[in-house]
DNA sequence: TCTGGGGTCCTAGGACCC
DNA sequence: TCTGGGGTCCTAGGACCC
């Protein structure tokens, strides 16, 4: 059996343990540059608030209720996240971590009573880091997904907080289960599907082979044995290496001179580079792309990309930050707002596994990279940067309503007066 | 006026190999 | 009318996830 623990609206939750008189109250965490709702309590999931709503639509709603706004602070999710995963650790050492609120744990060797053991497991969380998670039990992933949707929402189960799907109750349940809320099926999918006369995941069990291999490929076919009980998606225990990491931000006014991309682009290259290193690896290529909102007018849309290949796989900022910029000067277009920029990196491998050029020497600033990391460890991220970041950042995210970094900035941490 | 930031996997088609 | 039989690698685009 497969366990799927998933924090319940998680980044609200990181703000209620620090601020308890949110309890109860409609609260939303928006986007970077406090765009649109990303997380929303369950009071203001009743006032109507949709994920992804853009605040201007519901700005009205946040006066007439006093809803209480947070721009997202991920310093403070990630580590709350890094508290919880380390609790579901104490269960068991077979964990996969899925996102930064939720993980799979494998309990096929538990000979624990799986209602007990869900309870528990629940309960722990919660006291342990205050984040209020819910269980679901299945033989596979995708059911799993599904028994924890049923602890979350099913009017008679979601007081428990945990659910266990099995054989004796899986048909019944996927009888009751709509389509479109399957893991793995999108809207396109569901659109499809739902025309086709399937509307319950029962009926896309139902579905011949062919017709789902036609038109969903093997995706669509693991999918359909998973709800089956037969498990097709293995967990994934191990941290695969990422095959490319990218580093973007929407700008929160618009953004037209060259000058202000560079700084812009020279800051999330940096950025790059110190993910390369962190995971002790090189990339092979830098891409760098800007695009103008795509709310525009067709007349004022441009998106362009480049990718430039390194002489030699590099993780160094010195060198990410060079190519970046090169390829910038290659697209960048004058006469256009722009909305956004980033940088990926991409054709990864292992530091150690970096193919020298046989005619150039090599470059090594890894003594520099190293000192640059350990001052900004110390000192803050981006306290010691490129030139070319810029000084005065003005095309930086908007954070208004940022909340303290409870957790990780001795500043910032609690005080408590007694009497 | 105002609309986020990351990722993964799969397929089809083209270029190329012997 | 008929035009071999295998492969690999790369890219773009689409679908999905949180």
């Amino acid at each position: 059996m497969v366990a799927l623990v998933d924090c319940n609206n998680f980044f609200v939750s990181c703000e209620r343990i620090f601020n308890p008189a949110l309890e109860g109250r409609p609260v939303v965490v928006l986007s970077n540059n406090d765009g649109n709702a990303v997380a929303r309590s369950q009071e203001a999931k009743d006032l109507g608030i949709k994920l992804g709503q853009p605040l201007f639509e519901f700005q009205e709603l946040v006066d007439k209720h006093h809803i209480t706004l947070f721009s997202s602070n991920y310093t403070l999710y990630g580590d709350m996240s890094n508290r919880v995963m380390e609790g579901l650790r104490q269960f068991t050492p077979h964990i996969e971590v899925y996102s930064i609120d939720e993980a799979f744990l494998d309990l096929s060797r538990m000979p624990y009573d799986l209602q007990e053991y869900s309870n528990r497991i629940k309960k722990t969380i919660r006291k342990n880091t205050g984040i209020p998670v819910s269980v679901g039990v299945a033989p596979t992933k995708t059911l799993a997904k599904l028994a924890n949707h049923m602890a979350k929402k099913h009017p008679r189960h979601k007081a428990k907080g945990f659910f266990i799907l099995d054989s004796g109750n899986r048909e019944k349940i996927l009888q009751e289960f709509p389509i479109g809320e399957i893991w793995g099926i999108g809207r396109a999918h569901a659109e499809r599907l739902q025309k086709h006369g399937v509307q319950t995941a029962y009926d896309f069990t139902q579905l011949p082979e062919r017709w789902v291999k036609e038109h969903m490929s093997v995706v669509g076919l693991r999918l359909q044995k998973e709800l089956l009980g037969q498990q097709c998606l293995s967990l994934a225990l191990i941290q695969p290496a990422k095959k490319g990491m990218c580093t973007s931000r929407s700008f929160p006014k618009k953004v037209t001179s060259l000058g202000e991309l560079q700084e812009a682009v020279s800051t999330h290259a940096s950025r790059c580079a110190e993910k390369l290193r962190k995971q002790n690896s090189c990339a092979n290529q830098v891409t760098v792309f800007i695009n103008t909102s795509r709310f525009n007018e067709p007349a004022k849309l441009y998106s362009n990309s480049i990718t430039v290949t390194l002489p030699t796989a590099s993780n160094s900022t010195l060198k990410v930050v060079q190519y970046a910029l090169q390829g910038l000067k290659l697209i960048y277009r004058a006469d256009y707002d722009y909305k956004k920029a980033g940088v990926f990196v991409s054709g990864i491998v292992p530091a150690q596994q970096v193919q020298q050029d046989l005619f150039e020497p090599a470059v090594n600033d890894g003594l520099l990279m190293k000192t640059l990391d350990k001052l900004n460890a110390r000192f803050g991220n981006g306290k010691v940067q490129l030139a070319s970041a810029g000084l005065k950042k003005e095309w930086q995210l908007k954070r208004s309503l940022l909340s303290p970094h409870y957790t990780t900035c001795l500043k910032d941490v609690i005080k408590v007066s007694i009497g």
